[in-house]
DNA sequence: GGGGAGAGATGCCGC
DNA sequence: GCGGCATTTCTCCCC
């Protein structure tokens, strides 16, 4: 076992990334407090010292603690723990170890950032390039306009000069993005000392709720979907071609 | 390479969990589109069919599918990928493989549940059953109070007589937590047809620019703290007793 | 580092 | 299934 433990501490402080599986019991204080009995997982420690423990369901880890934390497995008596800490935000984390499935540590390396595509900012993007999607006659002022109280996804004004808010969502638009635009258009109304300012949600969806509040606040909804204009290299091969 | 795919699949079908780590990139389209160039990741497949894809950095996986989703292991001349879909979402992806660095399958048990404490539900819990927290006088009338615009964390009258509504927030209220709030203590009036009701955010914290709010519209503020109130098996070592 | 908001958010509970 | 919302949310961006 101290070989183990000698090989596993070597790894951590080279920078390796550490991946084992175990019958283990969690421990965590933090934020929160949590105990989780034993049981099967899968226990991943990355270089930057982030640690996440699966469970063989779903896909959020049960336990975890943040980069920069420190991890160490030690042994007391015959028992075999991965204890780790992160003094600066408080968090404390300990796995007791009743059995070991299989490990693997090795030196990874990936300097490279996903390019996603189809994000709410995209779409505020092509809304303010193409206003007549907003509705005829939109001339868009800002994009993100920074207030002091949120920032404004696309503002303008109409046709007749009223100012608009729009508020944009990728999917469904729900109870809060409501809120949210309401929050904007009276914040607007009175920095700039106005009683007119129109707002609208552009979104693929509303829930009936979340509709019938926007009527009920004299806002509107317009139908619109995310872009994805995601530019792929010439020749590389498309998802579903293999 | 035939061996390891045909290992793989039948791993797989089994509904044993699958980790292994590789050079590779990789695509996915579904809600959102995404591309990744090459580097050296960490790639879970659990018996429920999640795939989670992690970079050596980070919390948060870089790629994944939902549970249910179908993953296989394919050969394309001598290039190694392994592709998952999930036809009921309609997401795909796609995970070219440059190079295995190392594998492992097992059968893994795990029929535990995290026991986690400190949420915001304990906090409505702990002010419902100690009303005084909240104000001298107050009268908690009913827990999770559900309205069609929400429902409300703890909802009671002052020692005046007049309705409250508490939002609970277990770590810093914001501008949304104010939004929220105000929105229940709206439809409080309008669904009984009164126009006094009071708003209280009882949180450890408040931002700045929350607190403007809430003071603008008349709401206030209570300091509270949420209850760390984990039971924990007669006998059984704490945390930091190592 | 705080503030504000999106996320391919996930997960939970209620209807 | 949808709806509403908390989350040890995480992550990004801007101040």
């Amino acid at each position: 076992m101290d070989d183990f433990i000698e090989h596993l501490n070597r790894a951590i402080k080279r920078g390796e990334t550490i991946v084992f599986s175990s019958n283990c019991e969690i421990d965590y204080k933090g934020r929160a407090e949590s105990h989780l009995p034993d049981g099967d997982r899968i226990i991943l420690i990355k270089p930057d010292k982030t640690l996440l423990i699966h469970q063989p369901f779903g896909s959020a880890p049960v336990n975890y603690m943040k980069a920069e934390s420190e991890h160490s497995f030690v042994r007391d008596g015959e028992t075999l723990y991965m204890k780790s800490e992160n003094p600066a935000l408080k968090e404390y984390l300990s796995l007791k170890i009743n059995k070991l499935h299989f490990y693997n540590t090795a030196r990874l390396e990936d300097g490279k950032r996903i390019e996603l595509s189809g994000t709410e900012r995209e779409m505020s993007d092509y809304l303010y390039d193409n206003p007549s999607v907003v509705e005829e006659g939109f001339k868009p002022l800002s994009r993100e306009e920074h207030t002091r109280y949120g920032f404004i996804d696309v503002f303008g004004h109409d046709k007749t000069g009223t100012l608009v808010v729009v508020e944009c969502k990728r999917y469904r638009a729900d109870l809060s993005a409501v809120t949210q635009l309401r929050r904007y258009v009276e914040k607007i109304k009175e920095a700039k000392g106005i009683t007119a300012c129109r707002g609208i949600i552009a979104a693929p969806e509303i829930s009936a709720n979340a509709l019938s509040m926007l009527n009920d606040w004299g806002f509107s909804f317009r139908h619109v979907h995310p872009p994805n204009r995601l530019k792929r290299a010439q020749g590389q091969k498309k998802i579903g071609e293999y």
